[in-house]
DNA sequence: TTAAGTGCAAAGGCTTTGCAGCATA
DNA sequence: TATGCTGCAAAGCCTTTGCACTTAA
């Protein structure tokens, strides 16, 4: 496969990824397709995230043990807050965390080309529900 | 299900678990497992990890696209730096991870009760022969 | 025209589950 | 003895793939 055509299903995925507030999973961006063109396949949005991960132009995040999804590549770093409670997925920013690869950096020997930083806990929506101070 | 009894395979695979210097997949348990006693059952690998999950004695990790492992939980906060050439898994610790933690609770309104930090890039080994610099 | 993309259905992995027999307390 | 654990094989999911047809350039 070699990403030569810009065939109008590909056109369809990527203006939904970019549209989405919210990262989809598969489940989500083939139901979307299909509600705007009936004719598209599940296969081909695999097939065709795939190649689009590969292209760099998405970005899977596995956030926790159930939820993977995808999202458009964003110039900007940015890093997920999972609530485990109601699933809501909060993105954030932080450069500290760039100050701790770097250090990560000198003391492992490692050149690293990725932090990938998942919070977990509890939403300020979900938290006066469970009760927790 | 209810964790009544102290079984032999219980023994085993938490054995097992507790002695292994790095991370075990579901696979790599088993053959383990199998090795030491013919009659475990995969079946029963995948029932008694999630039973351990659910008792928190052990943590899930999904490390990348393709590392998906089990470890011990330990009493230290760790995280995890994965070579995407060679898929070693080294531990790391950083009080930066806490600060950091602190800040985005501050900043979030979020209650944070997990960090899971993984840091992708090149191992001492592949980089050389990667030639990056 | 022709190499690449797609739908469909089948095949692959990994994980879970139903059930009958076995083990623990 | 009674409840829970286990092996086995089947079933379930999600993802990938083979093949014949369609489409982009």
């Amino acid at each position: 496969m070699k990403n030569e055509y810009k065939t109008a299903h590909r056109q369809l995925l990527l203006d939904i990824l970019r549209e989405a507030k919210t990262h989809m999973n598969v489940k989500e961006l083939f139901q979307e397709a299909y509600k705007r063109d009936h004719r598209i396949s599940l296969a081909t949005v695999y097939r065709n995230l795939r190649l689009f991960e590969e292209l760099g132009l998405v970005d899977e995040r596995r956030l926790g043990k159930n939820h993977c999804s995808y999202e458009m590549k964003t110039s900007s770093e940015h890093y997920h807050m999972v609530c485990t409670t109601c699933g809501q997925v909060k993105e954030f920013v932080s450069p500290a965390v760039g100050q701790l690869v770097d250090e990560v950096q000198r003391n492992s020997g490692f050149i690293v080309t990725r932090a990938v930083l998942n919070v977990e806990g509890y939403c300020p929506e979900c938290k006066d529900k469970v009760k927790v101070e």
